[in-house]
DNA sequence: GTATGATTAAAACGAACGTTTGAACTGCGG
DNA sequence: CCGCAGTTCAAACGTTCGTTTTAATCATAC
Protein backbone atom coordinates (compact mmCIF):
# COMPACT_ATOMS: atom_id res chain seq x y z
CA UNK A 1 0.00 0.00 0.00
CA UNK A 2 3.25 2.75 -0.19
CA UNK A 3 3.84 2.16 -3.49
CA UNK A 4 0.64 2.76 -5.06
CA UNK A 5 1.02 6.25 -5.77
CA UNK A 6 0.37 8.01 -9.13
CA UNK A 7 0.96 6.24 -12.08
CA UNK A 8 -0.67 3.09 -13.15
CA UNK A 9 -3.43 3.03 -10.60
CA UNK A 10 -6.39 0.78 -12.43
CA UNK A 11 -9.38 2.88 -10.69
CA UNK A 12 -12.11 4.20 -12.81
CA UNK A 13 -10.04 7.60 -12.21
CA UNK A 14 -8.63 7.40 -15.91
CA UNK A 15 -11.44 9.98 -16.68
CA UNK A 16 -10.70 12.30 -14.51
CA UNK A 17 -6.73 12.31 -15.05
CA UNK A 18 -7.62 13.12 -19.07
CA UNK A 19 -9.61 16.09 -17.62
CA UNK A 20 -7.02 17.19 -15.20
CA UNK A 21 -4.56 16.80 -17.92
CA UNK A 22 -6.29 17.82 -21.00
CA UNK A 23 -7.29 21.16 -19.09
CA UNK A 24 -4.31 22.22 -18.71
CA UNK A 25 -2.70 20.94 -22.31
CA UNK A 26 -5.61 23.31 -23.44
CA UNK A 27 -5.18 25.99 -21.36
CA UNK A 28 -1.39 25.76 -22.40
CA UNK A 29 -1.16 25.18 -26.33
CA UNK A 30 -5.25 25.22 -27.77
CA UNK A 31 -7.30 22.97 -28.92
CA UNK A 32 -5.17 22.38 -32.43
CA UNK A 33 -2.30 22.73 -30.61
CA UNK A 34 -2.94 19.72 -27.91
CA UNK A 35 -2.71 16.25 -29.47
CA UNK A 36 -4.62 13.18 -28.09
CA UNK A 37 -0.82 11.76 -27.76
CA UNK A 38 0.43 14.34 -25.89
CA UNK A 39 -2.69 14.29 -23.59
CA UNK A 40 -3.27 10.65 -23.15
CA UNK A 41 1.28 10.48 -22.57
CA UNK A 42 0.99 13.04 -19.52
CA UNK A 43 -2.01 11.35 -18.32
CA UNK A 44 -0.35 8.15 -17.98
CA UNK A 45 -3.10 6.18 -20.11
CA UNK A 46 -3.55 4.72 -23.05
CA UNK A 47 -4.03 6.58 -26.64
CA UNK A 48 -7.05 4.85 -27.16
CA UNK A 49 -8.53 5.82 -23.37
CA UNK A 50 -9.70 9.81 -24.80
CA UNK A 51 -12.16 8.45 -27.31
CA UNK A 52 -13.12 5.38 -25.08
CA UNK A 53 -14.16 7.81 -22.41
CA UNK A 54 -15.25 10.62 -24.23
CA UNK A 55 -16.17 9.70 -28.04
CA UNK A 56 -13.73 12.66 -29.21
CA UNK A 57 -11.46 15.34 -29.22
CA UNK A 58 -14.38 17.64 -29.77
CA UNK A 59 -16.46 15.43 -26.92
CA UNK A 60 -13.12 15.92 -24.94
CA UNK A 61 -12.57 19.82 -24.61
CA UNK A 62 -16.65 20.11 -24.03
CA UNK A 63 -16.62 17.55 -20.81
CA UNK A 64 -13.19 19.97 -19.91
CA UNK A 65 -15.40 22.61 -20.30
CA UNK A 66 -18.94 21.33 -18.97
CA UNK A 67 -17.50 20.48 -15.45
CA UNK A 68 -16.37 23.06 -14.85
CA UNK A 69 -18.89 26.23 -15.87
CA UNK A 70 -21.66 23.99 -14.34
CA UNK A 71 -20.00 24.20 -10.96
CA UNK A 72 -19.70 28.04 -11.96
CA UNK A 73 -22.79 29.28 -13.21
CA UNK A 74 -24.52 27.49 -10.56
CA UNK A 75 -23.20 29.70 -8.13
CA UNK A 76 -23.30 32.42 -9.84
CA UNK A 77 -27.35 31.27 -10.01
CA UNK A 78 -27.10 30.79 -6.09
CA UNK A 79 -25.53 33.81 -5.22
CA UNK A 80 -28.18 35.79 -7.26
CA UNK A 81 -31.02 33.93 -5.75
CA UNK A 82 -30.17 34.57 -2.00
CA UNK A 83 -29.22 38.27 -2.98
CA UNK A 84 -32.69 38.74 -4.80
CA UNK A 85 -33.91 37.29 -2.09
CA UNK A 86 -32.73 39.53 0.88
CA UNK A 87 -33.72 42.27 -1.50
CA UNK A 88 -37.68 40.99 -1.13
CA UNK A 89 -38.19 42.35 -4.91
CA UNK A 90 -36.09 45.65 -4.40
CA UNK A 91 -33.59 45.97 -7.12
CA UNK A 92 -29.92 44.84 -6.33
CA UNK A 93 -27.23 47.43 -5.93
CA UNK A 94 -25.06 47.25 -9.49
CA UNK A 95 -22.40 46.45 -7.45
CA UNK A 96 -24.09 43.34 -5.63
CA UNK A 97 -24.69 41.95 -9.33
CA UNK A 98 -20.85 42.28 -10.43
CA UNK A 99 -19.77 40.79 -7.24
CA UNK A 100 -22.40 38.03 -7.93
CA UNK A 101 -21.50 37.77 -11.73
CA UNK A 102 -17.61 38.28 -11.55
CA UNK A 103 -17.20 37.16 -7.89
CA UNK A 104 -17.67 33.26 -8.16
CA UNK A 105 -15.20 33.86 -12.02
CA UNK A 106 -12.69 35.42 -10.06
CA UNK A 107 -12.81 33.13 -6.65
CA UNK A 108 -12.37 30.49 -8.92
CA UNK A 109 -9.09 32.01 -10.78
CA UNK A 110 -7.56 33.10 -7.95
CA UNK A 111 -7.81 28.76 -7.00
CA UNK A 112 -4.46 27.39 -7.46
CA UNK A 113 -5.08 24.19 -5.40
CA UNK A 114 -8.03 22.49 -7.52
CA UNK A 115 -7.12 24.04 -10.98
CA UNK A 116 -9.29 26.73 -11.08
CA UNK A 117 -6.91 28.98 -12.31
CA UNK A 118 -5.84 27.03 -15.05
CA UNK A 119 -9.44 26.59 -16.62
CA UNK A 120 -10.16 30.30 -16.24
CA UNK A 121 -7.57 31.21 -18.40
CA UNK A 122 -8.76 28.18 -21.08
CA UNK A 123 -12.58 29.85 -20.72
CA UNK A 124 -10.99 33.53 -21.43
CA UNK A 125 -9.00 31.92 -24.31
CA UNK A 126 -12.04 30.34 -25.67
CA UNK A 127 -14.48 33.35 -25.37
CA UNK A 128 -12.70 34.32 -28.72
CA UNK A 129 -12.28 31.04 -30.41
CA UNK A 130 -14.11 31.11 -33.58
CA UNK A 131 -14.59 27.71 -34.01
CA UNK A 132 -18.37 26.54 -34.66
CA UNK A 133 -18.97 23.50 -32.05
CA UNK A 134 -17.33 26.05 -29.15
CA UNK A 135 -19.20 28.98 -29.99
CA UNK A 136 -22.28 26.73 -29.55
CA UNK A 137 -22.15 24.83 -26.63
CA UNK A 138 -20.44 28.01 -24.56
CA UNK A 139 -23.79 29.33 -25.75
CA UNK A 140 -25.60 26.56 -24.15
CA UNK A 141 -23.47 26.49 -20.91
CA UNK A 142 -24.14 30.74 -20.61
CA UNK A 143 -27.71 31.08 -21.72
CA UNK A 144 -29.25 30.68 -17.58
CA UNK A 145 -26.68 32.75 -16.29
CA UNK A 146 -26.83 35.98 -19.02
CA UNK A 147 -30.60 36.03 -18.81
CA UNK A 148 -30.93 36.18 -15.20
CA UNK A 149 -28.14 38.69 -14.81
CA UNK A 150 -29.13 41.01 -17.57
CA UNK A 151 -32.33 41.57 -16.27
CA UNK A 152 -30.92 41.97 -12.62
CA UNK A 153 -28.43 44.66 -14.20
CA UNK A 154 -31.39 46.11 -16.42
CA UNK A 155 -32.96 46.66 -12.62
CA UNK A 156 -29.92 47.70 -11.10
CA UNK A 157 -29.95 50.29 -13.43
CA UNK A 158 -32.92 51.75 -14.33
CA UNK A 159 -32.95 54.78 -17.41
CA UNK A 160 -30.29 52.93 -18.80
CA UNK A 161 -31.07 51.52 -22.68
CA UNK A 162 -30.63 47.51 -22.40
CA UNK A 163 -28.78 48.18 -25.59
CA UNK A 164 -26.25 49.10 -23.22
CA UNK A 165 -26.46 47.20 -20.57
CA UNK A 166 -25.34 44.38 -22.87
CA UNK A 167 -22.57 46.17 -24.53
CA UNK A 168 -21.22 47.00 -20.83
CA UNK A 169 -21.83 43.46 -19.99
CA UNK A 170 -20.22 42.44 -22.82
CA UNK A 171 -16.85 45.10 -22.43
CA UNK A 172 -16.63 43.67 -18.48
CA UNK A 173 -16.38 40.54 -19.74
CA UNK A 174 -13.64 41.15 -21.95
CA UNK A 175 -11.95 42.67 -19.05
CA UNK A 176 -11.99 40.22 -16.51
CA UNK A 177 -11.11 37.32 -19.25
CA UNK A 178 -7.70 39.26 -20.24
CA UNK A 179 -7.24 40.00 -16.55
CA UNK A 180 -7.37 36.25 -15.92
CA UNK A 181 -6.14 34.66 -19.04
CA UNK A 182 -3.07 37.23 -19.08
CA UNK A 183 -1.01 37.38 -15.93
CA UNK A 184 1.56 36.81 -18.58
CA UNK A 185 -0.12 39.50 -21.16
CA UNK A 186 0.56 41.61 -19.00
CA UNK A 187 4.33 41.13 -18.66
CA UNK A 188 3.86 42.11 -22.66
CA UNK A 189 2.24 45.93 -20.98
CA UNK A 190 4.84 45.92 -18.62
CA UNK A 191 7.89 43.69 -18.97
CA UNK A 192 8.12 42.55 -15.24
CA UNK A 193 5.00 42.78 -13.13
CA UNK A 194 5.96 42.37 -10.20
CA UNK A 195 2.88 42.96 -8.04
CA UNK A 196 1.04 40.42 -5.89
CA UNK A 197 -1.71 38.99 -8.17
CA UNK A 198 -3.64 38.38 -5.09
CA UNK A 199 -4.69 42.26 -5.09
CA UNK A 200 -6.07 41.97 -9.05
CA UNK A 201 -9.61 41.04 -7.67
CA UNK A 202 -10.42 44.37 -5.80
CA UNK A 203 -8.77 46.39 -8.63
CA UNK A 204 -10.61 44.75 -11.17
CA UNK A 205 -14.05 45.22 -8.95
CA UNK A 206 -13.52 48.70 -8.30
CA UNK A 207 -12.81 49.46 -12.37
CA UNK A 208 -15.33 47.62 -13.81
CA UNK A 209 -17.96 49.16 -11.57
CA UNK A 210 -16.48 52.28 -12.70
CA UNK A 211 -17.20 51.38 -16.25
CA UNK A 212 -20.38 50.58 -15.73
CA UNK A 213 -21.65 53.42 -13.53
CA UNK A 214 -19.65 55.51 -16.62
CA UNK A 215 -22.16 58.43 -17.81
CA UNK A 216 -23.78 57.41 -21.41
CA UNK A 217 -22.10 58.10 -24.61
CA UNK A 218 -22.25 61.70 -26.32
CA UNK A 219 -24.68 60.07 -29.17
CA UNK A 220 -27.30 58.64 -26.07
CA UNK A 221 -26.83 61.10 -23.60
CA UNK A 222 -26.18 64.28 -24.93
CA UNK A 223 -24.23 65.82 -21.81
CA UNK A 224 -21.88 62.47 -21.54
CA UNK A 225 -18.56 63.84 -19.73
CA UNK A 226 -16.11 62.58 -21.99
CA UNK A 227 -16.97 63.85 -25.87
CA UNK A 228 -14.73 60.83 -28.05
CA UNK A 229 -13.88 63.50 -30.47
CA UNK A 230 -12.24 65.58 -28.37
CA UNK A 231 -8.36 65.29 -29.92
CA UNK A 232 -9.69 67.04 -33.25
CA UNK A 233 -8.04 65.96 -36.80
CA UNK A 234 -10.50 63.17 -37.30
CA UNK A 235 -8.46 60.71 -34.96
CA UNK A 236 -11.22 58.20 -34.92
CA UNK A 237 -11.79 57.37 -39.01
CA UNK A 238 -8.13 58.07 -40.60
CA UNK A 239 -8.02 56.54 -43.96
CA UNK A 240 -6.31 53.86 -43.54
CA UNK A 241 -6.46 52.82 -47.38
CA UNK A 242 -4.36 56.07 -48.07
CA UNK A 243 -1.06 54.15 -46.31
CA UNK A 244 -1.50 51.07 -48.39
CA UNK A 245 -2.85 52.31 -51.85
CA UNK B 1 -6.57 42.75 -71.43
CA UNK B 2 -9.62 42.41 -70.46
CA UNK B 3 -9.57 39.02 -68.80
CA UNK B 4 -6.76 39.44 -66.86
CA UNK B 5 -8.79 39.94 -63.59
CA UNK B 6 -8.12 38.25 -60.48
CA UNK B 7 -6.24 34.98 -60.68
CA UNK B 8 -3.13 33.81 -61.94
CA UNK B 9 -1.60 37.60 -62.45
CA UNK B 10 2.08 36.90 -63.25
CA UNK B 11 3.14 40.21 -61.21
CA UNK B 12 4.66 40.14 -57.51
CA UNK B 13 1.91 40.28 -55.59
CA UNK B 14 2.42 36.82 -54.33
CA UNK B 15 3.24 38.36 -51.49
CA UNK B 16 0.81 40.42 -50.88
CA UNK B 17 -1.91 38.25 -52.00
CA UNK B 18 -0.81 35.62 -49.46
CA UNK B 19 -0.80 38.06 -46.64
CA UNK B 20 -4.45 38.94 -47.15
CA UNK B 21 -5.59 35.81 -47.23
CA UNK B 22 -3.72 34.73 -44.72
CA UNK B 23 -5.12 37.80 -42.32
CA UNK B 24 -8.24 36.37 -43.15
CA UNK B 25 -7.47 32.42 -42.14
CA UNK B 26 -5.67 32.70 -39.50
CA UNK B 27 -8.64 35.15 -37.97
CA UNK B 28 -11.44 32.36 -38.47
CA UNK B 29 -9.51 29.20 -37.85
CA UNK B 30 -6.71 30.12 -35.48
CA UNK B 31 -2.41 29.70 -36.32
CA UNK B 32 -2.46 26.26 -35.89
CA UNK B 33 -6.56 25.00 -37.59
CA UNK B 34 -4.94 26.94 -40.88
CA UNK B 35 -2.82 25.06 -43.08
CA UNK B 36 -0.52 26.01 -45.22
CA UNK B 37 -2.71 24.57 -48.55
CA UNK B 38 -5.70 26.41 -47.35
CA UNK B 39 -3.79 29.72 -47.60
CA UNK B 40 -1.95 28.81 -51.22
CA UNK B 41 -5.26 27.61 -52.45
CA UNK B 42 -7.75 30.18 -51.56
CA UNK B 43 -4.82 33.26 -52.47
CA UNK B 44 -4.37 30.99 -56.13
CA UNK B 45 -0.93 30.13 -55.52
CA UNK B 46 1.54 27.39 -55.12
CA UNK B 47 1.95 25.16 -51.83
CA UNK B 48 5.74 26.24 -51.67
CA UNK B 49 5.38 29.83 -52.59
CA UNK B 50 4.98 30.69 -48.49
CA UNK B 51 8.04 28.69 -47.75
CA UNK B 52 9.96 30.97 -50.23
CA UNK B 53 8.59 33.99 -49.91
CA UNK B 54 8.85 33.77 -46.08
CA UNK B 55 10.68 30.99 -44.73
CA UNK B 56 8.21 29.26 -42.58
CA UNK B 57 4.87 29.37 -41.32
CA UNK B 58 5.56 30.87 -38.27
CA UNK B 59 7.63 33.96 -40.02
CA UNK B 60 4.05 34.26 -42.19
CA UNK B 61 2.57 34.59 -38.92
CA UNK B 62 4.55 37.46 -37.69
CA UNK B 63 4.50 39.11 -40.68
CA UNK B 64 1.09 39.24 -41.17
CA UNK B 65 0.98 40.90 -37.54
CA UNK B 66 4.19 43.17 -38.51
CA UNK B 67 2.09 44.67 -41.61
CA UNK B 68 -0.32 46.12 -38.99
CA UNK B 69 1.25 46.68 -35.87
CA UNK B 70 3.59 48.74 -37.68
CA UNK B 71 1.02 50.60 -39.11
CA UNK B 72 -0.88 50.95 -36.28
CA UNK B 73 1.80 51.80 -33.39
CA UNK B 74 3.48 54.31 -35.63
CA UNK B 75 -0.09 56.62 -35.69
CA UNK B 76 -0.40 56.18 -31.94
CA UNK B 77 3.02 57.74 -31.78
CA UNK B 78 2.20 60.47 -34.10
CA UNK B 79 -0.98 61.25 -32.31
CA UNK B 80 0.63 60.85 -29.28
CA UNK B 81 3.50 63.59 -30.33
CA UNK B 82 1.00 66.07 -31.75
CA UNK B 83 -1.01 65.96 -28.63
CA UNK B 84 2.00 66.64 -26.08
CA UNK B 85 3.34 68.82 -28.38
CA UNK B 86 0.18 70.99 -28.45
CA UNK B 87 0.27 70.91 -24.37
CA UNK B 88 3.53 71.92 -23.97
CA UNK B 89 4.72 70.07 -21.36
CA UNK B 90 1.50 69.98 -19.70
CA UNK B 91 0.23 66.81 -18.66
CA UNK B 92 -2.59 65.37 -20.90
CA UNK B 93 -6.19 64.32 -20.19
CA UNK B 94 -7.12 61.00 -19.59
CA UNK B 95 -9.70 61.39 -22.16
CA UNK B 96 -7.01 62.33 -24.41
CA UNK B 97 -4.01 59.44 -23.87
CA UNK B 98 -6.89 57.11 -24.44
CA UNK B 99 -8.10 58.58 -27.31
CA UNK B 100 -5.20 58.10 -28.93
CA UNK B 101 -4.24 54.84 -27.38
CA UNK B 102 -7.44 53.37 -28.94
CA UNK B 103 -8.59 55.87 -31.38
CA UNK B 104 -6.25 54.29 -34.00
CA UNK B 105 -7.54 50.44 -32.99
CA UNK B 106 -11.24 51.46 -33.25
CA UNK B 107 -10.59 52.83 -36.48
CA UNK B 108 -8.98 50.10 -37.71
CA UNK B 109 -11.51 47.95 -36.37
CA UNK B 110 -14.42 49.27 -38.36
CA UNK B 111 -12.37 50.14 -41.35
CA UNK B 112 -14.03 47.19 -43.07
CA UNK B 113 -12.60 47.91 -46.52
CA UNK B 114 -9.39 47.28 -46.14
CA UNK B 115 -9.07 44.60 -44.15
CA UNK B 116 -8.40 46.28 -40.99
CA UNK B 117 -11.30 44.98 -39.04
CA UNK B 118 -10.48 41.58 -39.66
CA UNK B 119 -7.08 42.26 -38.45
CA UNK B 120 -8.34 43.43 -35.07
CA UNK B 121 -10.30 40.23 -34.53
CA UNK B 122 -7.19 38.48 -35.20
CA UNK B 123 -4.89 40.94 -32.84
CA UNK B 124 -7.70 40.20 -29.83
CA UNK B 125 -7.63 36.58 -30.12
CA UNK B 126 -3.78 36.83 -30.19
CA UNK B 127 -3.26 39.09 -27.44
CA UNK B 128 -3.41 35.79 -25.11
CA UNK B 129 -2.38 33.22 -27.27
CA UNK B 130 0.44 31.50 -25.06
CA UNK B 131 2.67 30.62 -27.56
CA UNK B 132 6.31 31.52 -27.46
CA UNK B 133 7.41 32.79 -30.38
CA UNK B 134 4.18 35.15 -30.50
CA UNK B 135 4.43 36.10 -26.95
CA UNK B 136 7.81 37.40 -28.09
CA UNK B 137 7.48 39.25 -31.27
CA UNK B 138 4.54 40.62 -29.93
CA UNK B 139 6.32 42.40 -26.87
CA UNK B 140 8.77 43.94 -29.57
CA UNK B 141 5.98 45.18 -31.50
CA UNK B 142 4.19 46.92 -28.43
CA UNK B 143 7.42 47.61 -26.25
CA UNK B 144 7.95 51.42 -27.24
CA UNK B 145 4.11 52.04 -27.67
CA UNK B 146 3.32 50.75 -24.31
CA UNK B 147 6.12 52.50 -22.15
CA UNK B 148 5.52 56.04 -23.77
CA UNK B 149 1.50 55.36 -23.34
CA UNK B 150 2.04 54.57 -19.75
CA UNK B 151 4.17 57.28 -19.05
CA UNK B 152 1.72 59.72 -20.37
CA UNK B 153 -0.93 57.60 -18.52
CA UNK B 154 0.95 58.25 -15.07
CA UNK B 155 1.12 62.10 -16.11
CA UNK B 156 -2.11 62.18 -16.80
CA UNK B 157 -3.15 60.73 -13.46
CA UNK B 158 -1.20 62.16 -10.58
CA UNK B 159 -1.69 60.44 -7.08
CA UNK B 160 -2.64 57.07 -9.00
CA UNK B 161 0.59 54.12 -8.35
CA UNK B 162 1.97 52.92 -11.40
CA UNK B 163 1.43 49.81 -11.07
CA UNK B 164 -2.67 50.49 -10.53
CA UNK B 165 -2.11 52.57 -13.87
CA UNK B 166 -0.58 49.29 -15.45
CA UNK B 167 -3.55 47.38 -14.39
CA UNK B 168 -6.01 49.41 -15.54
CA UNK B 169 -4.26 49.68 -18.70
CA UNK B 170 -4.16 45.59 -18.98
CA UNK B 171 -8.03 45.72 -18.07
CA UNK B 172 -9.16 48.27 -20.78
CA UNK B 173 -6.99 46.36 -23.40
CA UNK B 174 -8.77 43.17 -22.65
CA UNK B 175 -12.20 45.03 -22.91
CA UNK B 176 -11.44 46.55 -26.50
CA UNK B 177 -10.23 42.96 -27.61
CA UNK B 178 -13.42 41.82 -26.49
CA UNK B 179 -15.15 44.15 -27.93
CA UNK B 180 -13.80 43.92 -31.02
CA UNK B 181 -12.83 40.45 -31.32
CA UNK B 182 -16.16 38.94 -30.27
CA UNK B 183 -18.71 40.92 -32.00
CA UNK B 184 -19.82 37.54 -32.58
CA UNK B 185 -19.30 36.72 -28.63
CA UNK B 186 -21.70 39.28 -28.10
CA UNK B 187 -24.37 37.02 -29.46
CA UNK B 188 -22.79 34.46 -27.04
CA UNK B 189 -23.88 37.13 -24.57
CA UNK B 190 -27.34 38.37 -25.62
CA UNK B 191 -28.58 36.09 -28.18
CA UNK B 192 -28.98 38.20 -31.50
CA UNK B 193 -27.86 41.82 -31.11
CA UNK B 194 -29.78 44.53 -33.34
CA UNK B 195 -27.46 47.23 -32.94
CA UNK B 196 -25.33 49.66 -35.06
CA UNK B 197 -22.01 48.05 -34.33
CA UNK B 198 -20.32 51.32 -35.52
CA UNK B 199 -22.33 53.05 -31.64
CA UNK B 200 -19.48 50.87 -30.58
CA UNK B 201 -16.45 53.02 -30.26
CA UNK B 202 -18.08 55.98 -28.54
CA UNK B 203 -19.91 53.45 -25.78
CA UNK B 204 -16.42 51.89 -25.40
CA UNK B 205 -14.37 55.04 -24.76
CA UNK B 206 -17.07 55.68 -22.35
CA UNK B 207 -16.62 52.87 -20.23
CA UNK B 208 -13.11 52.53 -20.60
CA UNK B 209 -13.15 56.17 -19.30
CA UNK B 210 -15.49 55.36 -16.46
CA UNK B 211 -13.02 52.50 -15.27
CA UNK B 212 -9.44 54.22 -16.21
CA UNK B 213 -10.98 57.31 -13.50
CA UNK B 214 -12.85 54.73 -10.84
CA UNK B 215 -12.06 55.34 -7.24
CA UNK B 216 -9.34 52.91 -6.37
CA UNK B 217 -10.07 49.87 -4.24
CA UNK B 218 -10.20 49.93 -0.71
CA UNK B 219 -6.53 47.88 0.16
CA UNK B 220 -5.41 50.92 -1.93
CA UNK B 221 -7.81 53.76 -0.79
CA UNK B 222 -9.44 52.87 2.40
CA UNK B 223 -12.41 55.20 1.60
CA UNK B 224 -13.38 53.62 -1.75
CA UNK B 225 -16.51 53.73 -3.13
CA UNK B 226 -17.44 49.84 -3.74
CA UNK B 227 -16.27 47.92 -0.76
CA UNK B 228 -15.60 44.73 -2.51
CA UNK B 229 -17.18 42.79 -0.13
CA UNK B 230 -20.25 43.84 0.15
CA UNK B 231 -22.02 41.11 -0.55
CA UNK B 232 -21.34 39.05 2.92
CA UNK B 233 -20.77 35.48 3.29
CA UNK B 234 -17.66 35.74 1.40
CA UNK B 235 -18.51 35.29 -1.98
CA UNK B 236 -14.72 36.33 -3.04
CA UNK B 237 -13.67 33.13 -1.54
CA UNK B 238 -15.80 30.42 -1.76
CA UNK B 239 -14.46 26.88 -1.43
CA UNK B 240 -14.49 25.32 -4.89
CA UNK B 241 -12.39 22.26 -2.92
CA UNK B 242 -14.83 21.25 -1.55
CA UNK B 243 -17.39 20.67 -4.37
CA UNK B 244 -14.46 17.71 -5.88
CA UNK B 245 -13.44 16.36 -2.73
C1' DG C 1 19.76 35.30 -78.72
C1' DT C 2 21.38 33.88 -74.76
C1' DA C 3 23.02 33.80 -70.05
C1' DT C 4 21.31 35.03 -65.38
C1' DG C 5 18.79 35.54 -61.24
C1' DA C 6 14.15 35.50 -59.41
C1' DT C 7 9.93 33.25 -59.19
C1' DT C 8 6.58 29.47 -59.91
C1' DA C 9 5.33 24.61 -60.55
C1' DA C 10 4.64 19.63 -59.57
C1' DA C 11 5.85 16.02 -56.78
C1' DA C 12 7.42 13.87 -53.02
C1' DC C 13 9.37 13.64 -48.11
C1' DG C 14 8.93 11.99 -43.34
C1' DA C 15 6.34 13.03 -39.40
C1' DA C 16 2.30 13.69 -36.77
C1' DC C 17 -2.54 13.74 -36.60
C1' DG C 18 -7.46 11.64 -34.81
C1' DT C 19 -9.54 7.47 -34.93
C1' DT C 20 -10.46 2.39 -35.26
C1' DT C 21 -9.59 -2.36 -34.54
C1' DG C 22 -9.31 -6.70 -32.17
C1' DA C 23 -7.21 -8.96 -28.70
C1' DA C 24 -5.87 -9.04 -23.68
C1' DC C 25 -6.98 -8.14 -19.09
C1' DT C 26 -9.94 -6.88 -14.99
C1' DG C 27 -13.31 -7.67 -11.21
C1' DC C 28 -17.57 -10.21 -10.17
C1' DG C 29 -22.08 -12.66 -10.08
C1' DG C 30 -23.59 -17.19 -11.53
C1' DC D 1 -14.84 -22.35 -12.83
C1' DC D 2 -17.09 -19.93 -16.36
C1' DG D 3 -19.00 -16.11 -18.69
C1' DC D 4 -19.49 -11.42 -19.23
C1' DA D 5 -19.45 -6.47 -19.08
C1' DG D 6 -16.14 -2.84 -18.54
C1' DT D 7 -11.82 -1.29 -19.46
C1' DT D 8 -7.04 -1.17 -21.13
C1' DC D 9 -3.68 -2.19 -24.53
C1' DA D 10 -0.54 -2.38 -28.78
C1' DA D 11 -0.84 -1.76 -33.41
C1' DA D 12 -2.33 -0.06 -37.40
C1' DC D 13 -5.55 2.79 -40.39
C1' DG D 14 -5.86 6.56 -43.78
C1' DT D 15 -5.23 11.51 -43.89
C1' DT D 16 -3.13 15.73 -43.45
C1' DC D 17 0.56 18.38 -41.92
C1' DG D 18 4.92 21.74 -42.95
C1' DT D 19 8.74 21.55 -45.61
C1' DT D 20 12.05 20.26 -49.31
C1' DT D 21 13.51 19.15 -53.78
C1' DT D 22 14.10 19.53 -58.68
C1' DA D 23 12.66 21.17 -62.83
C1' DA D 24 10.23 24.65 -65.56
C1' DT D 25 9.14 29.45 -66.45
C1' DC D 26 9.74 34.29 -66.41
C1' DA D 27 11.88 39.03 -66.91
C1' DT D 28 15.74 41.42 -67.88
C1' DA D 29 20.62 42.79 -69.23
C1' DC D 30 24.31 41.87 -72.15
Amino acid sequence: MATLTGESRSGGDTRERILDVAEVLFTEHGFEGTSMRLITGQAGVNLAAVNYHFGTKEALFQAVFHRRLYQLNRMRLEVLDGMELEAQGAPLKPSQVLEGFFGPVLAMATDTRHGGHTFMRLLGRTYTEPAQFIRKFMAEEFSDVISRYSDALRRALPGVPLAEIMWRLHFMMGAVSYAISGIDALQLVSGRFDDDPALMAPRLMSFLLGGLRAPLPEMISPHAQFPTGDVGGGVLTPDFGAARA
